[in-house]
RNA sequence: GGGCCCGUAGCUCAGUCGGUCAGAGCAGGGGACUCAUAAUCCCUUGGUCCCAGGUUCGAGUCCUGGCGGGCCUACCA
């Protein structure tokens, strides 16, 4: 699947919530997997935002009594805050209540209200006034019935009908099982595909998609009802077009979204697979645009103890945690942006959860970064001072252990060409430490530290640290991506000058003989057991 | 309730079409080396593969039933 541009987003982030790791893992494996598609010469837009409106945000702002919109502007801008410790570089940031998201909005509603499929309906169902909310026949019998089955102590539940607009889901049922199952439009991992197709098989009925203005304010006005506001999933998944121009009215801007459309990857959460891989795709049916190409579900970051980190309805938690559980902040502070990403991007195979905690990112990252890429290029480069006058030695033919250890790299450059067909960084990452290893154990055999001790070894040795320092330079380069800033270090100190160009220095001995080679770096130092907060 | 998924060494995980599949990394133990960030290299201790049945010559691997956990199940996102 070899293309020319790559389109990737993030799910907006629900301004509810404080920013936690789960919106970190999120936007750095976005991160990651954008920078690789910008490494391998491929146009890239990598787009990212924050979700405004429904009836969370407009809760807390009156909690806090403060205006929705001041809410908003203070929660967005502790997310783009995140984005900056992390490094996270997105080419744009929407924000659903900007006037260039509503107002297309706006226009596709009209449109879809237009041709028919939009009409009103009746919603009858069991309704809370405490919470505020609908809940289903099913979920009120399971609590006894008349019961809410939130409170049921405290809240009855009403029988209430009310009018409402309807998008014609069920029409387009057919042709989105059709291209899921034929993975025209693919979603990954492959039991994430099922989930839905089981979805789908259940049977679709029509999406309720307004809500009542006395009941909730905060949102896009229905253009052909001022009575009401459009349901925030609607509002908040037409950002993907909005934001790249889609039905704008300035050309130009018409222009980038014919440019951009369709996204190639939607990233998500396990958790918002339904709304991502069937509400959006029937709407972009419904307005007769073609479906994004990839959903990509990923798994959560759990606590040690396997539970959720951070859900904002979530009671519980009688068990008492024997490290404070991982905060994003708490993971720059002791990390900082390498280490914190290092450990998100390779956190998990895309799709799983995985249970971690403070001493799990310790031990990965001084595993991995400290011990492996950091100490190789600290020895090698102490080596070559002394046995290579600083600068860059004649390679020569090599033989077989020489060509093991280039190998090695060369598969790990392979890794990295092949992530857009496969968005596996770890599978980038595996090839890496197994290239680091190499580097070790070729080292160990060879000892070039005895060779220049010995009267006639000073050749082999400069042999040996060169095939050494050119393995390390392709393994730094695949893994670029992940670590910007240190690798652009590690990159000059091992002779590249000028802007990378991956082409070229992909291809092992790209290096010119006699580069000046830089002084023994520290780049990752390894973070003591200490330096862990302590409960 | 229904759909889907998960449960393999202390920890994180691999195990493709049932037949050396009982594995890797980290942690633990022993040794080596000393160029390097107490690093690196070699060797090594750990497992009723959640439980119970079943199919099979043979099952982490398939079937049934449990137990435990997760996501979704249209108005919280």
């Amino acid at each position: 699947m070899s293309q020319d541009r790559f389109y990737v987003t993030t799910p907006i982030y629900y301004v509810n919530d404080r920013p936690h790791v789960g919106h970190a893992y999120t936007s750095v494996l976005a991160d990651v997997l954008a920078g690789y598609h910008r490494m391998l010469g491929i146009d890239t837009w990598f787009l990212t935002g924050t979700d405004e409106h429904g009836q969370k945000v407009q809760d807390s702002a009156a909690a806090r009594g403060v205006a929705p919109q001041a809410l908003c502007d203070e929660m967005a801008q502790q997310f783009r805050e995140l984005l900056a410790r992390l490094a996270v570089r997105s080419d744009d940031f929407i924000r659903t209540t900007e006037a260039r998201h509503t107002s297309i909005v706006a226009k596709v509603l009209t449109r879809l209200h237009e041709q028919g499929d939009i009409y009103r309906g009746t919603y009858e169902g069991w309704y809370c006034s405490r919470c505020e909310r609908y809940w289903t026949d099913k979920d009120v019998a399971d609590h006894g019935g008349g019961r809410c089955p939130d409170q049921p102590e405290l809240h009855s539940v009403e029988r209430l009908a009310e009018e409402n607009y309807y998008f014609r889901m069920s029409a387009y049922a057919a042709r989105l099982r059709e291209a899921i199952a034929s993975d025209e439009l693919q979603i990954v991992p492959v039991k994430r595909k099922n989930e839905v197709l089981g979805f789908l098989a259940t049977g679709l009925s029509d999406l309720c998609i307004s809500r009542n203005r006395e009941r909730l304010s905060w949102g896009v006005p229905l253009p052909f009802d001022d009575q009401f506001v459009c349901y925030v999933w609607v509002d908040a998944l037409l950002n993907y077009k909005s934001a790249i121009g889609y039905l704008a009215d300035d050309d130009a801007q018409r222009e980038r979204h014919a440019k951009w459309w369709p996204a190639d990857v939607h990233l998500v959460g396990k958790d918002i697979l339904t709304t991502h891989s069937v509400y959006w795709p029937t709407m972009l049916l419904a307005m007769g645009e073609p479906l994004p190409r990839r959903i990509l579900a990923h798994g959560w970051l759990l606590d040690r103890h396997g539970g959720k980190l951070s859900k904002t309805k979530r009671e519980g938690a009688d068990q008492a945690p024997t490290r404070p559980l991982p905060t994003i902040d708490g993971l720059l502070d002791v990390f900082g942006t390498a280490g914190t990403r290092w450990f998100l991007a390779t956190a998990m195979k895309p799709g799983d959860d995985t249970p971690f905690d403070l001493e799990i990112v310790r031990e990965r990252v001084n595993t991995d970064l400290a011990n492996g890429i950091g100490n190789t290029a600290n020895r090698l480069l102490k080596l070559a001072g002394g046995a290579c006058d600083g600068c860059f030695p004649q390679l020569g033919a090599g033989g077989e252990r020489e060509h093991g250890v280039r190998d090695a790299a060369l598969a790990a450059m392979d890794a990295a060409r092949s992530l857009p067909d496969t968005l596996d960084v770890t599978a980038v990452v595996t090839a890496v430490r197994a290239g680091v290893d190499a580097i070790s154990l070729y080292l160990s055999d060879t000892a070039p530290w005895k060779l220049v001790k010995m009267d006639d070894g000073r050749p082999r040795a400069r042999e040996v640290i060169g095939w050494s320092l050119e393995a390390l330079r392709l393994l730094a380069l695949a893994v670029h991506p992940i670590l910007p800033e240190k690798m652009s270090l590690l990159r000059g100190s091992l002779g590249m000058t000028g802007d990378l160009d991956f082409v070229s220095e992909s291809e092992f001995g790209a290096v010119p003989v006699g580069a000046r080679l830089g002084t023994p770096p520290n780049l990752f130092p390894r973070v003591a057991p200490d330096a862990l907060p302590t409960a």
